[in-house]
DNA sequence: AACTTCAGTGAGTACCTACTCACTCACCAT
DNA sequence: ATGGTGAGTGAGTAGGTACTCACTGAAGTT
């Protein structure tokens, strides 16, 4: 019996330093090319003890997949309660906003293009829907707005992630101003 | 001299069906977790002469994602050749269908999410970029559009991307049938 | 003091993979 | 025949990586 502690045990607080450090070397590198090494080295314990605390490396991917569409979902229902009025629109534009500040840093960005590049992997394809069914669904019932307008909604989030990716904002061409015109970027510090 | 053969050089011709096999092999697996090995095997030679055609897996790749966006552009001008009027719209909708189709059997549709997920070597994303450069012009230009259909036009596609990689295509749930609404779909034969 | 529990690790094992090199073989010109 | 050229490969090398296991050490329990 452990009750000394109302927080989490030691080996959870591990567990959550895990996850962290694997959104962020995986979002560097993905999930192939990313070893386990990079994970525990940036979570400052050995590689035997993540093996010991998720089940393998696949599994310690899906944590991180669902960690960031976890964070997603929290970031949109704050940015919705700052919207302005209650138009559904309104309400979108402001999870927009929201999302934008995320991504600036392009963890939560690069772990959904890895995840989808990785959705091969059954463990991994189901995470992501999932992941996408929770940010779906909250759009639309949380703002109220149409179906078109949250799919469009989704769309030019993907957008968003194309252009980031490929660094195409600030690139100046003509065609790279299309495609970032009206797209929020929050600039990475 | 060799002027006995107006065709390729038996050089060139392998270096062809080398690209199409790591079209295929890089589809399925992604750059890191593809190995050439795999390529080779597709191409029905051994992975030795793949090192004597292609300077490095990373060139290799950066080949097949040159010619996934050439057989994008092509495929783009063929079917606005049969849009039905000039309007601007209906060309891009003659594009969309036609993409639609070459992106079926999910070759070069996995190709670009492959491609992202790999964008931080800089060859890759600087390939990325002169393949969407590419693209965004043609479709500009050809049909006439007007910048916001044509970003629409991206947008909507990398939806269909996500929608695709994560088999959302026919799940029957809400959140799924919101997201794929008038989202063209061939089904692979 | 003896025992249990649990966080944590060093040092493997077994396998894979990018890339190289010395070599073969078929064909052609002289 | 002889020698050159270019397609093509078998057999490496060097390094990486997922996963395992026997172990340590500290803390608590009895």
């Amino acid at each position: 019996m452990k009750q000394t502690r109302t927080n989490l045990s030691d080996a959870d607080t591990r567990r959550e330093a895990i996850v962290e450090a694997a959104l962020a070397a995986f979002a560097q590198s993905g999930f192939a090319a990313t070893p386990v090494t990079a994970v525990a080295a940036l979570a400052g314990i050995s590689q035997a003890y993540v093996f010991k605390l998720f089940p393998s490396k696949e599994g310690l991917f899906v944590a991180a997949v669902e960690r960031c569409y976890e964070r997603i979902e929290e970031t949109l229902e704050q940015s919705a309660g700052r919207a302005r009025s209650d138009d559904p629109n309104a309400i979108l534009s402001a999870m927009g906003d929201g999302y934008a500040g995320l991504i600036a840093d392009r963890t939560i960005l690069m772990i959904q293009v890895h995840a989808q590049s990785a959705a091969d992997v059954p463990a991994i394809r189901d995470a992501v829907r999932r992941g996408l069914a929770r940010i779906v669904r909250f759009a639309k019932h949380r703002s109220g707005a149409s179906d078109e307008a949250v799919q469009s909604f989704i769309a030019f989030g993907q957008l968003c992630h194309l252009i980031t990716t490929a660094d195409v904002f600030d690139l100046g061409e003509d065609w790279a101003r299309l495609l970032a015109r009206n797209i929020r970027h929050v600039p990475a510090n």
